[in-house]
DNA sequence: CCTCATGTAAACACGG
DNA sequence: CCCGTGTTTACATGAG
């Protein structure tokens, strides 16, 4: 359906190891955003960089995104970090360290990955060689690197619309992103 | 205790 | 009429 770009998703630095974002407030309440209201009628998310840049606390972190997705398999796509390594866990079972003082990365079966889903779709879309892509591309992209999505949870679909919408670091957009 | 971020479930509007 | 997408509420939690 549409594309999405993300601009700066939020995230701050939760458990230890994992997760390491910043940025994104909310400040209070929203109202009504200016809104360019150009094009974009039909369905496709896309952010636009520049413009609408209305908390500029968020992108900080967006400029460090290099060592985030140096995790991940950026240059070559296709390529699952689901490192077949060992995963103890029957499901909600943090047995041993009262987080996960574990690698975060690697590791990743039947388990809920360390990263929250503005994160997941962020890295997604990032990853992406126009830093937009369909919802279902997104869903595609969890799913291949965290297969734990291929099951388990209903709803976690549900979870990554819910973000792209609340997240006003997804823009929607018109298909076809222009020229970046 | 309150606020905020996140996760989920669900109600809807809409277009195909 | 059903489904996918997108938006929006509401509620539950956990961290701070």
């Amino acid at each position: 359906m549409g594309p999405v770009t993300g601009m700066t998703p939020d995230k701050k630095a939760k458990t230890p190891g994992a997760e390491k974002a910043a940025g994104l407030r909310q400040s209070h309440r929203m109202g009504s955003l200016p809104d360019a209201g150009d094009a974009g009628r039909p369905k496709a998310t896309v952010v636009d960089s520049d413009s609408a840049d209305d908390e500029l606390t968020n992108l900080n972190w967006l400029h460090e995104s290099t060592n985030l997705l140096t995790n991940f398999s950026l240059g070559s796509e296709g390529l699952p970090i689901v490192s077949p390594l060992y995963d103890i866990e029957g499901d909600s079972v943090p047995s041993f360290s009262p987080s996960c003082y574990q690698n975060p990365e690697k590791k990743s079966s039947t388990s809920k990955p360390p990263y929250s889903f503005s994160l997941l779709i962020y890295m997604a879309i990032e990853h992406s060689p126009n830093k937009s892509l369909p919802v279902k591309e997104i869903y595609s992209w969890i799913l291949e690197r965290f297969p734990y999505f291929a099951t388990a949870p209903t709803g976690w679909k549900n979870s990554v619309r819910h973000n792209l919408s609340l997240n006003k670091c997804f823009r929607k957009v018109e298909r076809k992103p222009v020229a970046r």
